[in-house]
DNA sequence: GCCAACGTTGGC
DNA sequence: GCCAACGTTGGC
């Protein structure tokens, strides 16, 4: 059991965009970088729990939480010329990217990037260092409780 | 395998 | 829209 954050463009898709999929479930598509595929192919387990954050917006910041429902799978939009994620150096037969379903659980009142600098307990956090463009990160479980703590 | 150029991310 | 940071690409 891990503990994740998960950053999305809320213009592209929010959390409340993921509040209206079925199930409250959606695909976490279009991750394009290796080393977040990495963690996504080997790494994330079913029942492994995530902040969602949203990113590049007026009000940055965590703004839910979600389960993870499975474990990674190829990334299927990988695969549709047509798709905006398209990518053909990814063949099905050795996909180059991954997914995961992510299912919501809660809400938050906006956790602010702003507010989360000002908790020494956090200050590890790769979200909060400068530079940092994972769009997926580990949280250790002391920062995930000491989030919690927030609200 | 080096490294410069280029593209993307993301806070501000 | 600026710009720092850093990943990716491609020539050599």
């Amino acid at each position: 059991m891990q503990y994740w954050l998960m950053k999305s463009e809320p213009a592209t898709f929010g959390i409340e965009h993921l509040k209206t999929c079925p199930q409250r479930t959606s695909m976490w598509d279009g991750v394009r970088n290796y080393q977040v595929r990495n963690m996504l192919r080997d790494d994330f387990k079913k029942g492994d729990l995530a902040f969602f954050y949203h990113s590049s917006c007026p009000a940055p910041g965590i703004v839910g939480m979600v389960e993870i429902c499975c474990t990674g799978y190829p990334d299927p939009t990988a695969f549709i010329p047509s798709h905006d994620h398209y990518d053909p150096k990814s063949r099905r037969e050795s996909p180059s990217w991954y997914v995961v379903d992510v299912k919501f659980k809660r809400d938050f009142e906006l956790i602010s990037l702003d507010e989360l600098r000002q908790h020494a307990a956090l200050a590890d956090m790769q979200v909060l260092k400068r530079g940092n463009r994972l769009s997926v990160t580990r949280i250790s479980p002391e920062e995930w409780t000491c989030i919690l703590s927030l609200r």
